[in-house]
DNA sequence: GACGAATTCTATAGATCTATAGATTATTTA
DNA sequence: TAAATAATCTATAGATCTATAGAATTCGTC
């Protein structure tokens, strides 16, 4: 009974994922404003009306992409940052997540990058949540690396960590449009270059 | 005779100027697709048909904000690199000039990186050759660091310059949106960070 | 002040686009 | 298989929005 019921929601639910994935595929492609909502629908196979069905408005749509976009990344970086591994070790795996999301054809991920702001600013309180998670745990994780004595004292954690989330996402746009670029060799270079920077270090 | 001709044109001209400025202050604000002609005439102080009299289109409205944005850009560059200068000093002259240009309002700039994908493939060659220009300039102040010996001589040049560049747009787009940021301390961390990295470096 | 040119306005044709309502078809369940 | 439920379709109201045409106004010059 309850079974049969869930069965149908669940089909319902799985729908919905579709629809809010091909609603990041089209947002990715041609923005939010620029896209429309019988483009999402074409993307399904189905007809403009029809996608009311599983979301309520364009808008809706648009949130449920960002939340899509962030949670991943987010709960990724969860679990590298509560891992058992030295500070240098999850720097590069949170470099690597990040961008392996956008190479991934998370267009979700790009979507919350490029469109959130165009939600209402109500609308935009779990995103921000979510987003100072994320920079709060890699802060934490530069934090460890000064203090095992790894980084230099003297840096602002919060630039930094700003920093680097600046540049996966200019890399990840980099990744999104040359799908020829090797995604192990930017991250390589990328966690050098964080590391490193462009003066020989004494070893 | 022909003075009053050019007084004529020059009046057209700037009035014409006006209305690109005023484009590139909307469509920073609210995105391409998301602006309308209205909009852009509202900021202007005048009606939507009459914009028609300085714009063909309202793509070309974008072509000519995406080329406002990136002509100063590239020109300070060039100033730059042409200057008597050791590299260090032209770096830290870059990133001033990259970030000076978002917090003096000049929005151009920025819808030149978000938006300019929106214009057909065939508007964008002129773009793209500035865009090409800028690299390349930076990628030579870089390898003259190098040849100096100031620079490590294992980066790779174009991973570098292209890094810098993100960087400084990822920070301009947080100096644009809270004026409250000190601009030349960014600039400080920026250009320091660029340089010496994550670890302690001899000195 | 009068003429001609430049600028701005009003009005609108013609394309969108979003969201809804109700009919139709497909799928489940009994 | 018949009834109930879900998914999709068609059609459309009501808001846009762009670009144009032609009228009205302002400006510069003599």
């Amino acid at each position: 009974m309850s079974s049969v019921t869930n069965l149908k929601t669940d089909k319902y639910e799985s729908n919905r994922r579709d629809a809010i994935r091909a609603a990041a595929s089209v947002f990715a492609a041609k923005g939010y404003h620029g896209a429309s909502t019988s483009d999402i629908a074409a993307e399904l196979g189905i007809k403009q009306g029809s996608l009311y069905h599983y979301i309520k408005s364009k808008e809706e749509a648009l949130y449920e992409v960002c939340i899509l976009g962030i949670e991943d990344y987010v709960s990724r970086m969860k679990s590298i940052a509560s891992s058992r591994q030295s500070p240098e070790a999850k720097l590069l795996a949170v470099v690597t997540s990040h961008l392996a999301s956008y190479r991934e054809k998370n267009e979700a991920m790009k979507v919350h990058n490029d469109e959130r702001l165009y939600l209402p600013k109500e609308r935009r309180g779990e995103l921000k949540r979510l987003g100072s998670l994320y920079r709060t745990l890699l802060e934490e994780i530069l934090q460890s690396g000064i203090d095992a004595g790894s980084y230099r004292s003297d840096i602002d954690v919060e630039f930094v960590a700003k920093t680097m989330i600046g540049v996966c996402n200019s890399w990840g746009h980099h990744l999104v449009r040359y799908p020829e670029l090797d995604m192990f060799e930017v991250v390589q270079k990328c966690a050098d270059y964080f590391v490193h920077g462009l003066v020989e270090t004494a070893r």
